[in-house]
DNA sequence: ATGCTTACTTAAACCAGCTTAAGTTTTTTT
DNA sequence: AAAAAAACTTAAGCTGGTTTAAGTAAGCAT
């Protein structure tokens, strides 16, 4: 049972003790293996993920088969695909755990039962929708306006137990350029 | 008094006709003129605007003092420095209005008494909130996945009406290029 | 351990998109 | 209506970042 996910609630909203057990009830606690797929772009998804240890990304295939990943999730964030969640469309992205995994998750109808049954719930998720919606804003500030290069040193230098956790790889898609170019700029870097 | 935004809250959640008619009267209609200014990047944040009529753009400068737009809100479309609105910090961003502009505006106190003497409203912001999100990721999405030119292929045949509204030089700011080089893809997209 | 696959590096050739700079057209101001 | 300012166009030269291709190192299965 995660306490985690309690204490983050309760950093929110004003709520009792009493209420965060019960609300926890309605998540399942589960752990992803390295490398599981947790959504597949083209299915439905039908769970929201809350996590607790360990690392998620979402990405999706471009024309050329190359994965690009647009977000991570680390410990105290959540991960879907919002608008497949909530639509019930087919996801456009992927989800998988690039660190085996502990989550809190829960489907689509609980999540519905839980806002009624605790409608202080939605403004617990809004939080988490302003702050989601901030950091993605911020992500086109900073595409804008830094180079490349900026780009990294900035990343880098802000985040990084990050650049120990992710494989170059899915860093480099992560940060927009090809894993030949992230290469060239790392050798750079340590020249200092 | 704004119609629109009334059937805009009816349409994403369930409330009755006197609520609606309960909750216009915490906003206040306000006209802008085209070209003016509704906040001021460094300052502070204090109103969030819905748009009824027209079309509001949100900005900054970048280092070389050329203005970055990463946003647009036309009708029935929301905008503020959502990070400054919230937390009390000063503005990342500056808001203008492209065209004359009618909106409602409501701001951080007023919307904190709405909440609580609507806790319903809690949802349909919570529905906003997600929309934005999700169209800001599809955004990034899109930057990774397009070249400058498809992407603009695609924004001009999926939005034609924003082309003919928006003076070049922001709708170029906006999709990410240099108005020079949307000039040539104009010129170039004609031929065909 | 040994082979097999996937991840990372290096370097040269190439190109999409930027910069610069000068010209034209439109809008705003007086 | 004229002048000034701002918006848009055109074209040449340049550069940050990609592509391609070949080599090295590391992870994983047998």
């Amino acid at each position: 049972m995660s306490a985690f996910l309690g204490k983050h609630i309760a950093q929110q909203i004003s709520i009792s003790e009493t209420d965060i057990t019960q609300i926890l009830t309605y998540f399942k606690p589960r752990v992803y293996e390295k490398k599981a797929c947790l959504l597949q772009e083209n299915q439905s998804c039908k769970t929201l993920y809350f996590v607790d240890r360990g690392c998620l990304r979402l990405f999706f295939c471009d024309d050329k088969g190359i994965e690009q990943t647009i977000q991570f999730a680390i410990e105290g964030w959540w991960m879907t695909d919002l608008t497949a969640f909530h639509s019930g469309k087919t996801a456009e992205f992927s989800i998988q755990a690039i660190e085996t995994t502990e989550v809190m998750e829960i489907d689509r109808d609980t999540l519905e039962e839980l806002l009624k049954d605790f409608p202080q719930m939605e403004r617990y998720f809004n939080k988490i929708y302003q702050r989601a919606y901030a950091a993605s804003l911020l992500r086109v500030k900073h595409i804008f306006t830094f180079s490349k290069e900026a780009f990294y040193q900035l990343f880098s230098s802000k985040y990084p137990q990050f650049i120990q956790r992710i494989p170059q790889k899915i860093l480099a898609s992560f940060l927009g350029f090809t894993p030949e170019y992230l290469s060239e700029l790392r050798k750079k870097s340590m020249k200092h």
